[in-house]
Formats: C-alpha cells, structure tokens, sequence
DNA sequence: TAAGTATATTCGAAATTTCGAATATACTGT
DNA sequence: ACAGTATATTCGAAATTTCGAATATACTTA
C-alpha cells in the first residue's frame, strides 16, 4: 500500500526536478497561461517547452484546455501552490546556510545589474 | 537570479523524486535515526541505502551524526515535514481522481492481506 | 483546398540515475 | 595488531532524462 503511493509521491517530485518546469509552474501559479506564452516569456525553444509540459501532463501536475489554435494550462490543484510556498521557506532558510548558492546568486544579481534591469 | 535559485529547488525535488529516498525521509520524520536501522527496516541493501542517503546529503536534505561505529541521519529542517504533509492532502486528492492508481493500491492491499497482515 | 499559425511528437545522441557486486574506510573490542 | 561491525565508495551496465532538429497534427483564414 505505502509502495504504490511512495510511487505516486516520487513521480511528482521527479515532475518537478527541472530548473524548467519549476519555471513553468511558477507561471501558472496566478492562472492559465498558454503553451505560446509560457515558452516567449521564459526564453524556451517551443519543442523544449512542449515536451517538459508533457512531462508535466503525465505527472498530471497540470491540466490543458484547447481554445481555437491555442492551447491553455493550469495546475490542476491550488495545493501545488502550497508545496511551492512551503517550498520557498525552505529555501529561504537554506540559502542562509549555504553561501556558496548565496554567492552565485550574487553574481547572477551582479551581471544582470550591469546589463541595467 | 531566479535562475539558482530555481535550480536549488530543482535539485531539492529530484532528492526527493525515488521512492526509496521518499521512504526514508518519511522514516525521519520522527527523529534521527540510524543507517543499519533504516534499511534494516526498509529491506534494502546496505549498498543501496548508503546510495540514496549520499544523494540526500549532497543536497543536504539530511544531516548526519557519527557516534562511535554507527552514523546517525535526520532531517535538516522539520519545513520539509510541512512540506510531505502538504503533499499528502494533495496526493489524497489525487487519489480520488486517479481509479487507476487506487486500484493498484486496492491490489497491493489484497496481496499483503491474504499473506495475513 | 492551400497557406499560415500554434502546439505536439519522434528521433537519435549525450548526460544522468540507478543498481548490485566488490571494495574501502573507520571505528571497536580483544 | 587483528578480527569484527557499520557505513561509504567505486565500478560498470542498464535504464531514464534531456536536448535540438526535424516532422507531424490541428486549427484558422483566405
């Protein structure tokens, strides 16, 4: 019993282990977003992005509407958001003991800087 | 920016993407606990267990502590408990809406019962 | 029906993960 | 120092993931 749901759990967790797909659901926190829009505004190849959002459909993290030529997306659960939230605490406190992260992020901060925001 | 950081996340979830790793973070709920106990009671190999323990320390989702012969693992932030509760509201919601799914575990339950639990 | 647009799928190749078997390391007691 | 115990690491081989390039599908509009 606890076998196939430890299953279930990893699947999710793998669903969301790509730099990628963290992206991509971040974006559908707010709401649907189309498969067009997704990949303009985070700078993906289309074919890219089409396939980690069918990685995303398998895991069933998110759920597709088809409208006219577009296709639409959204997280098929609000809970998601929550992980993510909790997630983000996380992270928070994580950062704070691992500065080598804090140092890369720094530099990442630095050389979009120069670019000017 | 975002990029490290959602590369941090990343990592995070893939530690947590196999249903080993899921098993024994699961286990360290409670508190510490030792490495011969926990594949001891997770019935893996010893080789195998030292493996997945390895890929949870390298992202530092565990921490461990030597006394005398045995090392002892437990978890690094009691926020990842948080974040396996908010899980399972979401993966019983899965649940409902996936037959499939609670059918294998219907399955699995059938087997270990007739073995008598 | 033909051309255009939006999205998905297929196809290798490269990278990564996972495993068991074997071996190594590090303690402990004699 | 030696044998025993607990844990970690290394070594391939098999499986899986990821990517860009090419192609396919589906819808729309002329």
């Amino acid at each position: 019993m606890q076998n196939a749901l430890r299953k279930f759990k990893a699947e999710i967790f793998q669903a969301l282990s790509h730099p990628t797909r963290i992206a991509i659901v971040e974006m559908l926190r707010e709401g649907e977003v189309s498969a067009g829009t997704l990949y303009e505004n985070l700078g993906l190849e289309q074919a890219n992005a089409s396939q980690h959002l069918a990685v995303l459909r398998a895991k069933q993290v998110v759920v597709n509407r088809k409208e006219g030529n577009q296709v639409y997306y959204s997280l098929r659960s609000l809970l998601l958001v929550d992980v993510l939230d909790t997630m983000r605490q996380y992270f928070e406190i994580q950062l704070a003991e691992n500065l080598g992260l804090l140092d890369e992020i720094r530099q990442e901060a630095a050389i979009s800087g120069e670019e000017g925001s």
